[in-house]
DNA sequence: CGTCTATTTGAATGTACTCAAAAGCGGTGG
DNA sequence: CCACCGCTTTTGAGTACATTCAAATAGACG
């Protein structure tokens, strides 16, 4: 049951009994494929962990584009951080792509949490930094990779997700046209 | 002097008491143009304020290719914030590109002051946000927008370097070939 | 003044996009 | 269980934005 005491512990170790107390702190949530669980415009209140299925984060630029910012299978955690962190509202969107089960964490609780097991301030702040690179190295990537090679990127961060979405989000996520990507597809396949 | 004291008094208000503590913790220094202050590899133990003059920061991806993460003129704080908050060798260059004054205040000390005056973590917590939000949008603009677009954007945020850094290196932010930003700018003026 | 680098200009090319239409696929209701 | 609807994917033609390479020109600095 218990991925995401895993997931904390490969960075900090926590003991039996605080392992107990965080998740006593954490509520697990199951939702539907296509909900909505956060909404642009919004302030973000939890950071959500997923268990079992697959969600997305993602922005809709003027023009009605959707950009997706990440996705986030099992293992993964996925937020606004930027609206977590401010208290302001938020650009993105989250939603779930696959039923899923979600453990959530509320700002409040993990504030908290802090103060009960401070290791857990060190594994929150790593979170934030990882997040801060990738973000800073999809940045350079977009600036002077090929779609190609973007795409072979993404195929490295997500292994399970090229069968598991459409290939729609897929073009969003490395930033091409649907049309493109599926001539780029066939492409690589013809090699 | 103290141009330092009104960016941070814009966001939380520091009694004169607070200030000349704040001061007396960070350094002043003098760089020529084209010193390299943070070399990528190095750990990053500063924050860098720019008080005259004009630094950038850039990585420098496997062709030898420099992409310009961003630029600092007057009033403005320059750091390789992964590397600062991580302890982690970082990816950044940050070079002084007009004759500078800089402040200096090291990670150590900034924590210190956290202790003697809790408001500067707030200051310090925003300007990692506006960091991150910057980030993100910088990453949305180079998937939505055109050349020309993306160069508005840079003029808004740094409405003085047009006419101070070498066009080279704003095509190298916006991300465009020297060769086609010169051939936009023409494009522009003829209008 | 000469050298080195930055900028401009031009031609050819490439990567990715738009628009349009056809084919495939999945879910829902009869 | 099949038929139909809506959405995704494929394919093609034409186009646009940006790149590469090459060469000429202009500027900056010692």
């Amino acid at each position: 049951m218990e991925r995401i005491l895993d997931n904390i512990n490969k960075i900090v170790a926590l003991t039996e009994e605080e392992q107990q107390l965080f998740l006593s702190k954490t509520t697990t949530l199951h939702f539907k494929a296509k909900t909505i669980i956060l909404q642009a415009g919004m302030v973000c209140k939890d950071s959500y962990f997923v268990n079992k299925g697959l969600l997305r984060s993602f922005s809709i630029s003027d023009n009605i584009v959707e950009h997706i910012m990440s996705f986030a299978c099992e293992g993964w955690w996925i937020s606004d951080l930027y609206s977590l962190l401010s208290n302001n509202p938020g650009t993105l969107f989250i939603e779930v792509m696959e039923d899923a089960e979600v453990i959530v964490l509320s700002k409040e609780n993990q504030e908290q949490l802090y103060h009960d097991i401070p290791k857990l301030e060190r594994f929150f702040r790593i979170l934030t930094e990882n997040y801060l690179v990738a973000n800073q190295e999809r940045l350079m990537d977009n600036l002077s990779l090929t779609a190609e090679e973007r795409f072979e990127k993404f195929n490295k961060k997500y292994p399970t997700l090229f069968q598991r979405v459409p290939q729609k989000q897929i073009a969003s996520y490395i930033s091409v046209t649907p049309e493109f990507f599926s001539k780029m597809k066939s492409r690589i396949l013809r090699k």
